[in-house]
DNA sequence: CGCCAAGTAAACAGAG
DNA sequence: CCTCTGTTTACTTGGC
């Protein structure tokens, strides 16, 4: 079965898939053979390799979709001397294609695009969701030392968050003065000896980590759940789209059937099994939508796309497809998941990630 | 309506 | 002297 990506800019668009298997048993969700480095926000396109800050864009050539070395970091495997914190963040440099989590670009009225016209920068250019406190946060445990001066949390932010590439420099006397005023930040004097640069080092004060991992989770969950899967008023309008005609090909195992179409990035954009849907698809928004097998030809499965051996024990196989345009979450269609334990299922991932995956050995966050 | 957190702007001083 | 850094104050905004 094929699935029919449409609106790829040019032909030789490939869209990388992904294969996440989540244990849902027991009632509680545990990565497992996913590293976080699976990037499974519905929030986030992908930074440009040239908006990845040097060791994030090395990071986004070099690893692959499953990165044994991220895995073994922030899950607990291998080497823990330097992991085996309960606020791994380390997963931020090998998953620099995921960070920034750029919010959900909310549309409820479709802007006009002429024919011919490229779809306009979207999420890019949006102001993240997170508080300076929460940005400032991420840059210091992205950091080796985790400890930065105030110039590489700018740089890490610029590099992380495209929208402050542009922004006026007002947002860096709001970081400094978070940083000043925020009880969560420490100030470390630089080695005198090795000393380079102007201005101290910050680091994040143990005692606050908690409180401000979780304003990173709340801030996570709200921006997911506050992008309603279904019923959305824009839904309701009898809106529907063309079918482009230039495509692109996935191909899909037999035992996908749905795909959860995360968010579009192009106000023409829909997603390809859209015609049968029993409403339309509004692009910028979360939907369900049901795959037709019959619609589909048949493709040979590609390696890329193999089974998750997990599903077959108990796990719940989940693909992910992303391009330039949208992302996809394709589910198996005996999994009998409905759009409301699909939203669980992906908050509770980013949740647990966004929080180095070890909220649950926190003793009961969740 | 008040409180609080967060964001923004601005002024200022000190260091490099 | 200029720029950057750090601190402080004041004001606005939005959520609860």
């Amino acid at each position: 079965m094929s699935l029919d990506l449409t609106e790829m800019k040019n032909g030789s668009h490939t869209l990388p898939p992904f294969s996440s298997s989540l244990a849902a048993l027991g009632g509680s969700l545990t990565l497992t053979s996913s590293p976080p480095s699976l990037p499974l926000s519905p929030v986030s396109f992908p930074p440009s390799p040239t908006s990845l800050s040097p060791a994030a864009a090395e990071s986004a050539r070099s690893s692959s979709p499953v990165s044994d070395l991220a895995a073994s970091q922030c899950l607990g495997q291998g080497d823990t001397s330097d992991q085996d914190d309960l606020t791994c963040l380390s997963w931020l440099h090998q998953r620099g294609d995921l960070l920034p989590l750029q919010p959900l670009t909310k549309v409820t009225t479709l802007p006009q695009r002429q024919p011919g016209q490229l779809p306009p920068p979207v999420a890019a250019s949006s102001k993240p969701p997170y508080s300076f406190s929460s940005l400032i946060f991420m840059a210091i445990e992205d950091s080796p030392q985790k400890r930065l001066p105030v110039k590489d949390i700018y740089g890490w932010i610029v590099s992380n968050f495209p929208y402050y590439r542009t922004a006026t420099g007002g947002w860096r006397n709001s970081v400094r003065h978070n940083l000043s005023l925020s009880k969560s930040f420490r100030r470390i004097q630089r080695d005198k000896s090795q000393s380079v640069g102007k201005g101290s080092l910050w680091c994040v004060c143990p005692e606050y980590r908690p409180a401000l991992l979780e304003g990173l989770r709340k801030t996570h969950s709200y921006h997911g759940t506050s992008s309603c899967l279904i019923n959305k008023p824009a839904l309701l309008d009898g809106t529907s789209y063309e079918v482009p005609a230039v495509c692109d090909t996935v191909e899909i195992s037999d035992s996908l059937s749905h795909a959860l179409l995360l968010s579009s990035s192009s106000p023409q954009m829909h997603t390809p099994f859209s015609e049968d849907l029993p409403c339309p698809l509004t692009p910028d928004h979360e939907e369900l939508v049901t795959m037709e097998p019959h619609e589909y030809q048949l493709h040979e499965v590609s390696e890329d796309t193999e089974k998750d051996p997990l599903s077959d024990s108990g796990y719940i196989e989940l693909h992910y497809y992303e391009s330039d345009q949208c992302q996809y979450l394709v589910l198996p269609s005996e999994s009998e998941l409905d759009l409301e334990t699909v939203e669980i299922l992906q908050l509770d991932v980013e949740a647990q990630e966004a929080a180095g995956s070890l909220l649950d050995l926190a003793g009961g966050v969740y």
